[in-house]
RNA sequence: GCGGGUGUGGUGAAAUUGGUAGACACGCCAGACUUAGGAUCUGGUGCCUCACGGUGUGAAGGUUCGAGUCCUUUCACCCGCACCA
């Protein structure tokens, strides 16, 4: 009997599906796993080699877990609402529904044929309304939820409404928009419902804002702060601009701390967490306020910086002028307010609204211009020119707490609007860019620092270095000036401890068709829920996916797109009235709402009350094993971390965290295949056929001065022209993309393939090897459609199964490293499961018998359990397959056929290999699936040796083996040793000076 | 610049955590069988050397009886963040 792989997996395929063999159980006495992949986005390519190698991984996990006694959760979904199906909508006007209906099928094909072990009843589809409904109901928790700081969590926007009628806003301390006016409570209820609903807002999680977004004009929407990448679109790299617009966000920044703090206890890999802690970006200093001198102060003060003693000039005005409510104040963020008393000048992002208001006169001309020079340049221009120096005083100077000394204030775009404040105390004695731009501008330098020399650059550490020229903090370290600032600075009012967070709220909404609608309508032009009872709301039907004319987004095309309050229902928009009827939100959710709770929903998927019924979230808790792309860093993992936490502190779930453990595999790169062609300058181009050379002939011969390819090459112009000239045109070379299945595991292409491949190669002529080969050059690129290197899972299926697809991937190599797909390799892989078959079957068929195993055997066998265990639990998936191999190439070579060995082995092996083992476990009389069949136990019984062969080394140079029982003490292992004849001929009659030995290990012997 | 990571044969990679470096597999070489094939099987294969032997984990140094593994310095490459105050 042969080993039939398409036969046997198509079998097993249809039994797993027919008999739910991986349904998870819902009331389970057994223990709980859940394992989880990120579900995958059905786009129109399929997948490619590449997608599977997480789910692999993950499924042999699940697999394993299910041998080990678990009830195992293993869901899969599609992340189904998105931009390609929106963009193929608008060129071809078919319903991304449908598009996506299709692209789904597609997928479920190739996973089926890959043997995963889902459980495809709890199927989730993020654009599914069933599924979405509760997407909605998660907003709507969100916008009536606020962030109360003094339990540190979300709490129903109803005790922040209670608060505000018993005492007003000041006693409030929550995480809101900033500048909010203070109220009594008695003005509070004074307030009509519109001023209230513009002050809830101003709380609330998820809020409707004017913020200044990043706009893609080439994508017609707004993007979030992780989709883009160096200033450009993540998807498609187009320009993105800064825009001011009225934009829901979710208030995020709320738990950057939880965020931050929760990475402590999660099983994720440093570099993941290192990229959500960058992303969070704590820093700790101190928010510091500078009075802004009036114009005609300042004036005073720059006459005085050029005679009187400035220090008491400054005293005497503001004595006389007293201090003014209306003065302008500028609040700087700095980590260094120990570094106060080195402040030589002030610098203000040029979008900073204060730069209007107090540029002086003289002054006016230059600071716009600057301003409008900066608006121009686009983000990503301003981010890579880092090294030009630019800026512009502004004419104004502002009062420095302590000293009162004034300090010119200027704008620079080296400071960014969106952190901090928008504006810097600038310490070139301690800050690299400070000190360039005094440089520059030649302002003054300083030096604060003791023993430091600032002459060259400028001076960064803070660790071990005392303060100098600082008044009340000389002397002082970096730690105890710190303090002291502080403490100063608020005794003045004009500073406080404040810890800083570079994570920004998350916008929220998109001007596109193919996402979730927002659940709002508007009344009065203020943001109203619709009633969870009436969710879902469904997306309405559009003629058009593109903008309307007049720029709104595309559901402004939809004829049904209006909320009837009454009927509580969507209905025309001809009926919008703005009596009973009103208008929808327009723009629809953003691509990461749908996956940022999905992990909870397969726990209860069929659920119509709740998105997920309390008792399923008590049994299945979180996520224990997360396996997906690193891409996902800071997006997706850090919306979900926070919607998870959200809902906790809302007592929907009870976990903080939702992915106990998380993997990031690698990328799987493509192997590019070359033609090199040989191509002329000018018009001999188009009078001769394509030629194309070999490539093992181009690196051969391209250095010598008579190689035969010139000779062929002249001869085959020479058929088309005689003009000399044109005879002449220079070579040159250039590399053409060979769709990869034409080509070999030898790199050797398939000529005729390659020629009707394109009408253009029809005639081409090829410069061959002797043997008549084309050998094509190779190079590892992404894998993708464009470059002709896609290898999809069908195909290694068609060719050696999914057994062997599985293992190969997992052979490959560590799960997290990125490598090349090279197909070289897969015939070891295939090779060894014909070696296994061949264990139980020959010509005839089963051939296992019921003798007892040998010694040797069963020793293969336990020394295969504990080897593989290990590897599973550690996720080394690569060296369990070589273990694999050796076991059965020793089981081979022992002529191993009995039940007693070959039973375990198939199950030791159906978490990778599952439908051989299947078949092989029912050949040997079983009934039913092995897929709960208990793993086999180690007994370490057999793997203990009587004897050990022990190498023997000198000075550390190994230099032969000696055979010594298990059990002999060190000191009987020396005198044996010793008494060797082979020892006395290394020691070449010389004593040694020491022997060491390592019992059950080494034997090393110091001459 | 900051952070994370990786350097081992012709190739993908192992190495029980300080104890025989290169397991397993591809490739290559030699051979067997053969219905001549990209099947199967056997043996070999880090490098230098006919051999004895020497040498070898990016480089240099150190600790140790013993280092791919630990320490110091250094080089190269990859990934993430990046004018973050």
């Amino acid at each position: 009997m042969r080993y039939n792989p398409n036969e046997i997996e198509a079998r097993w395929q249809k039994y797993w599906a027919e008999n739910g063999t991986f349904r998870a159980e819902d009331v389970s006495d057994k223990p709980k796993y859940y394992v989880l992949d990120m579900f995958p986005y059905p786009s129109g390519a399929g997948l490619h080699v590449g997608h599977p190698l997480g789910y692999i991984a993950s499924d042999i996990y699940a697999r394993y877990k299910r041998h080990t006694g678990f009830n195992v959760l293993h869901p899969q979904g599609y992340d189904s609402f998105g931009l390609p199906a929106e963009q193929y909508a608008i060129q071809t006007g078919q319903h991304p529904a449908i598009t996506t209906e299709a692209n789904i099928s597609r997928y479920r094909g190739q996973l089926d044929r890959i043997g995963f072990s889902f459980d495809w009843d709890r199927e989730v589809r993020t654009s599914n309304p069933e599924y979405y409904k509760w997407t909605q109901w998660i907003f709507i928790q969100l916008f009536n939820s606020w962030y109360n700081l003094d339990t540190d969590k979300a709490e129903d926007i109803a005790t922040l409404i209670a608060a505000f009628e018993a005492d007003g806003n000041a006693k409030v301390h929550a995480v809101s928009d900033d500048n909010i006016a203070v109220f009594s409570a008695d003005e509070w209820k004074g307030y009509d419902a519109k001023k209230q609903s513009e002050i809830l807002l101003q709380y609330r999680l998820t809020y409707l804002a004017e913020t200044e977004v990043n706009w893609c004009p080439a994508l017609g929407t707004v993007l979030a702060n992780d989709e883009i990448i160096n200033g450009v679109s993540e998807r498609g790299g187009h320009p993105v601009i800064r825009k001011k617009m009225t934009q829901w966000s979710m208030r995020i920044s709320a738990y950057a701390e939880r965020l931050l703090q929760g990475l402590e206890g999660i099983d994720w890999t440093e570099s993941l967490k290192e990229s959500q802690r960058n992303w969070i970006g704590k820093s700790v200093g101190a928010s510091v306020t500078f009075k802004v001198l009036t114009p005609g102060e300042a004036e005073d003060a720059h006459k005085a910086t050029k005679g009187l003693g400035v220090r008491k000039f400054i005293e005497d005005m503001l004595s006389e002028v007293g201090d003014d409510d209306n003065r302008h104040t500028i609040e700087v963020f700095t980590t260094r307010p120990d570094t106060i008393f080195g402040v030589t000048f002030m610098t203000l992002a040029p979008e900073h609204e204060l730069v209007a208001k107090i540029t002086t006169p003289e002054q006016k001309a230059a600071v716009d211009a600057y301003v409008e020079a900066t608006a121009k340049r686009s983000e990503r221009e301003r981010m890579a020119d880092v090294k030009t120096i630019s800026g512009v005083f502004t004419g104004a100077y502002a009062e420095h707490p302590f000293t009162k000394e004034p300090i010119p204030v200027w704008i620079g775009d080296y400071v960014l609007a969106g952190y901090g404040t928008g504006a810097v105390m600038a310490v070139p004695a301690g800050d690299q860019r400070d000190y360039d731009f005094a440089k520059h501008f030649d302002i003054e330098i300083k030096d604060i620092f003791d023993g430091a020399d600032i002459s060259e650059e400028a001076y960064g550490s803070k660790d071990n270095v005392k303060l100098k020229n600082s008044d009340f903090l000389n002397g002082f370290d970096y730690k105890k000036a710190t303090k002291k600032v502080i403490e100063s600075l608020e005794d003045l009012g004009q500073g406080r401890g404040k810890t800083n967070y570079r994570l920004r709220d998350a916008v929220f909404s998109r001007q596109r068709y193919w996402g979730e609608p927002f659940p709002v309508y508007y009344l009065n032009g203020m943001p109203q829920m619709i009633g969870t009872e009436h969710l879902p709301v469904r997306l309405p039907d559009v003629e058009k996916y593109l903008p309307t004319e007049d720029g709104q987004p595309p559901l402004g095309n939809a004829k049904e797109w209006g909320w009837d309050t009454a009927a509580n229902k969507v209905v025309a928009t001809d009926l919008i009235d703005n009596v009973t009827v009103f208008p929808l939100e327009l723009n629809t959710m953003p691509g990461w709402a749908g996956s940022s709770w999905y992990w909870l929903r397969y726990m209860d998927p069929h659920n119509d009350a709740a998105f997920i019924d309390p008792k399923a979230e008590a049994y299945w808790q979180n996520v224990d094993l997360y396996i997906g792309g690193s891409e996902h860093a800071t997006g997706h993992l850090l919306y979900s971390r926070f919607w998870n936490k959200f809902l906790k502190d809302r007592g929907y779930i009870n976990q903080e965290e939702p992915f106990k453990k998380l993997i990031n595999q690698g990328m799987i790169l493509g192997m590019s295949a070359f033609a090199i062609r040989i191509n002329f300058e000018g018009e001999l181009n188009k009078i001769v056929p394509p030629i194309f050379i070999s490539s093992k002939r181009y690196y051969a011969e391209r250095e010598e001065a008579h190689a035969a390819y010139r000779g062929q090459v002249d001869e085959i112009i020479s058929k088309y022209t005689n003009d000399e000239e044109l005879k002449a045109a220079k070579k040159i070379f250039t590399n053409v993309h060979v769709d990869v299945s034409f080509v070999n595991a030898s790199d050797e292409m398939d000529i005729e393939a390659f020629k009707n491949w394109r009408p253009e190669y029809n005639n081409a002529i090829f410069l061959t090897e002797e043997n008549g080969k084309y050998t094509v050059s190779r190079e590892v690129e992404k894998m993708s459609k464009s470059k002709y290197n896609v290898v999809t899972p069908d195909d290694i299926c068609d060719q050696y199964g999914a057994d062997t697809l599985r293992l190969y991937e997992m052979f490959l190599g560590p799960l997290e490293q990125a490598k090349p797909w090279n197909t070289a390799g897969i015939t070891g892989v295939s090779g060894f499961l014909k070696k296994l078959w061949k264990l139980y079957f020959d010509d005839n068929g089963l051939i296992v018998n019921t003798n007892p195993g040998s010694k040797e055997a069963y020793k293969t066998l336990h020394k295969t359990i504990k080897k593989v265990q290990e590897d599973i639990e550690n996720f080394s998936f690569n060296t369990s397959v070589s273990s694999f191999m050796i076991a059965v190439n020793e089981l081979t070579a022992m002529n191993c056929h009995e039940r007693t060995i070959l039973e375990p082995l198939a199950i030791l092996i159906s978490p990778y290999a599952p439908h051989i083992a299947e078949e092989l476990w029912n050949r040997l009389g079983h009934q039913g699936s092995i897929a709960h069949v208990p793993f086999p136990k180690f007994n370490p019984e057999y793997l203990i040796e009587s004897s050990k062969e022990y190498p023997v080394s000198f000075n550390g140079k190994t230099r032969f083996m000696i055979e010594l029982p298990m059990d002999m003490s060190a000191a009987d292992i020396e005198k044996a040793i010793l008494a060797d004849e082979r020892t006395a001929q290394q020691l070449n009659g010389g004593a040694p000076k020491k022997v060491i030995v390592v019992p059950g290990r080494i034997i090393n012997i110091v001459m």
